[in-house]
RNA sequence: GGGCCAUUAGCUCAGUUGGUUAGAGCACGGUCCUGAUAAGACCGGGGUCUGUGGUUCGAGUCCACAAUGGCCCA
């Protein structure tokens, strides 16, 4: 016996029952286990940053990746899933900053770092309990047991083996780069970071300012024409000239020291009332210029090397002025080390430069160039002969320092002083406000400032052609991706400033000397141990027992060159070397675990969603690549993000966040999996309300569940046992039909499957489903409650059973939970042999000698037939119910007739009528008697007239209907029999005598009695074709 | 500002190499069917296939530009 099913399902009842029995019977490391030893199919858990709950959008790459995991389990892989988490980083820094009321970083280390940092692995092993809790709701089976933690000592000893390993490559340097900046958080963003941050709403000044020109100048410049400079000259020396350069960051003028030119655009000298203006030909009209004479033009490469006077000469306001130095070294890159300090000047002027990025879209075609803060400034420093010089006004903080008027203001409040100052001075042209993009610190939305800074590198651009060359290896899922966006990003791959100036995170593990500036990079702690006069400082506990900062940072040796002392350089790294080092530092390679690590490298298959293709896509490959030399993942799978309904982003400020937990508590983990799986291709985008999973439950699943519910009904009453083989030819069309779809289901769902194409396989079910419930059971549920036990029932029992068993199958890696419920119900109750869980059984293999295209065709023209024949009733307005004659159907092919001869009684039993004639000629839409309908190939005409005889039967079908509903209505099990009483009209009574045997029949009445009902009995008060009658049943013992 | 992806019925999505009248499911209205069913059947309303140009005998499909949304980069 099978245990009883409730066609009024709670799948969050169940799933709480399923989870139970996966625990207690250890069902995830079994299924894990019993694959030991077959082939591996190897998988990375991208590790979540566990500084917040899981939302949504986290439920659907960890169902994604689930389902692929238990599929290859079935598939007979061996698939171990270790956990990770992602545990380090500025996110975590900031959400405890908030906790603690911090704004800036001086209050962390008047706070302590140790005790900071404490709070900050405290926070992050919160989070991880929520995420435990709802990966396993979800039935998303990971091995949380023993995951990869990236604050592990361990994991932290890896990533400084990679990092020593690229040092050693000389893949490591240090260089002065222009970076955003985030002055409340005091640390550079990488380039991702700062992708999450821009907002194209961001109001900022638009300021046209002057620049003086030194008259004299022109002499020195690129001018040919001596006459010109004369001219230039003697109208400059009573009318003073101004370069005018457009920007929107005032803030940087302090620090402009060069304007540049673009050197083949055509620049306008313009003679106003009592000044002169130069600037680009072509933005006259732009710039806002109404009456007005242009006295010469000039290229502006003839302007080349003519000078202007400083907005503010740094040295007035107690700013260091310098001039950048290349420092090579042998077997290193040259970068720009040394910034040398420039004496100070009282008549200090700068000079126009060439460069090529200089707008004729937008501004005056002068670019003021500030090389402190802008990435092309300081590039155009660097580049140009003679060098530009270097200012730099701003601290960390992005306050001003120095002596200005405007000192100490933060940098954006400072703009309108700064301003306000030109103005008094003359040198403001014109002030405005502009809407543009701008990038904000993703966490703490602070605009962000480019800002010249020491960083750590790894030099990523030497291994540009692997990187490349590596991805052709990769298949991703969308292909497009990977020559793309992923080969885009790697085409323009820049190297990757890997440090942070923070204290949360992996400690860079390089070493400088005090005294003489030599650097070592430590690749371990043993290594560490080992170094001469080895001190630990005031943390003599917690030394080498914790690597983090502050510890680590009070260990210090002698250094090999000149025995001064070696001390750790403060930064740490980016975590997003953490999570691309876990295909070793999650074994804690290469300390240990050797074997382990080769058995699991590269990956099979990875799956995040589309954002990490610049996030940790890119870390693991770019890790590998440095380290390996080659691609550490085969297939990659990208998933679209989550919106909501009306397809915005959701976010915490628009209030349109879902809670996974809201939705998997009313609906059930199986609802929401596969809502996610069939409502849209994994890489779109995801529209998302709870309504819609609501809509989904309705769908498949219910279907599946009611014919479950149906099979377990009646194979209880019968008490049927399956069968250890079935006839292989039954003689049921309906069964090799049915049996024929189940096999090209499971050729399809084990083809998209393979080629990670979830949502295929899922839809594919889904039609399976609707094929058997509304065909295969539809027709044969006759044969389910007649009362022999022929062969053809039994035939039918198997068959039915074969599809649930092999569903649950192929469904299992899907919607996990409800399938195990099938398959323990339908396999286990009746197999004590079998595996105790459908998550241990093997995926079902087709049988592609039993895959019938003739028979699918057959069916599918007697649906479409029935389809029609029922059409062609409603236009006649005639009930179903009521039984006809005949109906003619037109058909052209000699072999749709055959067709329709093998299904003849169910397309008779679908319409109700008593004989089908097939004609070839086209019929007639007026046909008398006869109502019709059609498609493009095919006509039915149903016989409308109506006997005595047909009348009386149709009477007959609807007192049974009566009875049926009575039945249910009074509670009565379906497979009670009772006793019915009526009273009425004679003609009623007269059907009711004539059709008393297949009344009795229908409604499992032991007896038909007319006259008064007995005391208990249910009674119903009828009308049926103009006749009253009152019916009652009661239930025999 | 640049790149990639998407845009088809009220909603979620299918639409193969360009080829009759563009489909399904949900939702809605009507009718029917019903000893599994919260199911199902039939009929109906609802589409300038985001827009504008172009290629072609023929474009939802190919090309260009634009709009909107998403992601990525600046």
């Amino acid at each position: 016996m099978f245990h009883e099913v409730n066609s009024k399902i709670s799948f969050p009842q169940l799933e709480k029952d399923i989870l139970r029995y996966w625990k207690e019977h250890n069902i995830f490391n079994k299924s894990v286990g019993v694959r030991e030893g077959a082939k591996r199919y190897v998988f990375y858990e991208g590790p979540p940053t566990a500084n917040g709950s899981p939302g949504i959008h986290h439920v659907i790459s960890r169902l994604f990746k689930d389902a692929v995991c238990r599929y290859k389990t079935m598939k007979g892989y061996y698939v171990p899933r270790k956990a990770g988490w992602d545990t380090h980083g500025l996110p975590v820094e900031l959400e405890v900053e908030d906790t603690l009321g911090f704004t800036n970083k001086a209050q962390i280390e008047e706070y302590g770092i140790a005790q900071f940092n404490q709070k900050c692995r405290e926070s992050v092993f919160k989070y991880i309990k929520e995420w435990e809790a709802m990966t396993e709701r979800i039935g998303y089976w990971l091995d949380m047991e023993n995951p990869y933690i990236t604050l592990d000592n361990g994991y932290i000893e890896s990533c400084w083996w990679a990092i020593k390993q690229l040092w050693d490559k000389g893949l490591i340097y240090q260089g002065y780069k222009v970076t955003p900046h985030c002055p409340r958080c005091g640390t550079s963003l990488s380039s991702h970071e700062v992708a999450l941050g821009y907002r194209d709403d961001a109001v900022d000044p638009s300021v046209y300012i002057k620049f003086k020109l030194d008259e004299m100048s022109l002499v020195h410049s690129e001018i040919t024409d001596r006459q010109l400079v004369f001219k230039l000259g003697g109208l400059f020396s009573h009318k003073p000239a101004f370069f005018l350069a457009w920007t929107t960051t005032p803030w940087t003028l302090p620090g402009n020291t060069a304007l540049a030119v673009a050197p083949d655009v055509e620049y306008a000298v313009v003679e106003l009332e009592d000044e002169c203006l130069i600037l680009a030909k072509a933005l006259l009209e732009h710039v806002g210029l109404d009456s007005y004479e242009v006295v010469e033009t000039l290229k502006g490469n003839e302007l080349v090397n003519a000078t202007y006077e400083p907005l503010f000469n740094p040295h007035k306001y107690g700013v260091e002025r310098r001039r950048p130095q290349t420092y090579f070294s042998p077997g290193e890159m040259s970068v720009p080390r040394i910034l040398e300090v420039q004496e100070p000047k009282e008549d200090l002027t700068y000079h126009v430069i060439t460069t090529d990025f200089v707008s004729i879209e937008e501004g005056t075609g002068i670019v003021h160039v500030a090389p402190a803060y802008g990435e092309v400034d300081f590039e155009a420093m660097l580049s140009n002969e003679p060098k530009v010089d270097f200012v730099h006004m701003v601290n960390l903080e992005g306050k001003l320092t120095g002596s200005y008027p405007f000192s100490g203001k933060f940098v954006k409040d400072a703009d309108p002083l700064i301003l306000e100052d030109l103005k008094s001075r003359g040198l403001l042209y014109r002030s405005e406000k502009i809407t543009h993009t701008y990038p904000f610190c993703w966490r703490c939305e602070s605009p962000l400032l480019y800002y010249a800074k020491e960083a750590w590198y790894i030099k990523t651009t030497a291994i540009k052609d692997r990187l490349i060359r590596g991805n052709k290896e990769i298949n991703w899922y969308p292909d497009y991706i990977k020559y793309g966006r992923f080969g885009d990003w790697l085409e323009n791959n820049v190297d990757w400033a890997v440090s942070r100036e923070r204290y949360w995170g992996t400690p860079l593990n390089i070493w400088r000397c005090e005294s003489c500036g030599n650097l070592e990079c430590v690749g371990s702690v043993e290594e560490l141990k080992a170094k001469p006069k080895l001190t630990v400082g005031s943390y003599q506990l917690e030394a080498f027992r914790d690597l983090h900062r502050p510890y680590v940072d009070e260990i210090t040796f002698a250094c090999p060159k000149c025995d001064g002392t070696m001390r750790r350089v403060p930064d740490v790294i980016d975590c997003w070397f953490d999570s691309g080092a876990m295909p070793i530092a999650q074994w804690h390679y290469p300390f240990e675990n050797k074997e382990q690590f080769e058995q699991n490298f590269p990956a099979d298959f990875i799956c995040e969603a589309i954002d990490q293709t610049r996030g940790w896509f890119y870390s693991l490959h770019a890790i590998s690549t440095l380290l390996f030399d080659r691609p550490c993942f085969k297939n990659v799978a990208c998933l679209g993000h989550i919106v909501d309904a009306q397809g915005e982003k959701m976010s915490k400020s628009k209030n349109n966040v879902v809670d996974p937990w809201l939705v998997v508590d009313n609906y059930g983990a199986d609802v929401l999996r596969w809502h996610l799986l069939t409502a849209a291709p994994g890489e779109n985008v995801h529209r998302f309300s709870t309504q819609m999973v609501a809509d989904t439950m309705r769908g498949d699943l219910l279907t599946l569940w009611n014919t479950y519910s149906f099979f377990v009904l009646y194979a209880n009453i019968d008490h049927f046992v399956p069968q250890e083989t079935t006839p292989s030819l039954s003689p049921s069309h309906l069964d090799n039909w049915i049996i024929s779809e189940l096999n090209r289901l499971i050729a399809d769902m084990t083809r998209a499957l393979d080629n990670y194409d979830l949502t295929s396989a899922a839809r594919r079910a889904g039609d399976f489903v609707d094929e058997l419930s509304n065909w295969y059971v539809r027709r044969s549920r006759r044969r389910f409650w007649k009362s022999e036990e022929d062969a053809d029932k039994l035939a039918a029992y198997n068959t039915l059973y074969q599809c649930l068993v092999t569903l649950s199958k192929l469904l299992a890696p899907l919607v996990p939970f409800t399938a195990e419920e099938i398959y323990r119900n339908l396999v286990c109750s009746a197999d004590s042999q079998a595996p105790e869980s459908v998550h241990l059984t093997d995926f079902p293999l087709a049988n592609e000698a039993k895959i019938d295209d003739r028979l699918s065709a057959e069916v599918s023209l007697a649906t479409k037939i029935a389809s029609l024949g029922r059409a062609a009733r409603a236009k006649a307005g005639i009930k179903v119910r009521q039984p006809l004659d005949k109906a003619i159907i037109t058909l052209t092919q000699e072999s749709e007739m055959d067709a329709l001869r093998k299904f003849a009684s169910d397309v008779m039993d679908e319409i109700n009528v008593k004989e089908l004639k097939f004609v070839k000629d086209m019929l007639s839409e007026d046909m008398p008697h006869y109502a019709v309908a059609n498609d493009e190939k095919h006509w039915v005409a149903v016989d409308t007239r109506l006997s005595p005889q047909l009348k009386a039967e149709g009477v007959s079908r609807e007192i049974v209907r009566h009875i049926q509903t009575m039945r249910r209505a009074a509670g009565f099990d379906v497979a009670d029999h009772i006793i019915t009483y009526y009273q009425g009209e004679e003609q009623i009574i007269k059907v009711m005598k004539d059709f008393a045997d297949y009344i009795k029949q229908e409604t499992l009445s032991r007896e038909l009695i007319e006259g008064l009902s007995p005391e208990g009995a249910y009674v119903e008060q009828h009308r049926i074709s103009n006749s009253d009658v009152l019916l009652a049943v009661s239930k025999v013992d």
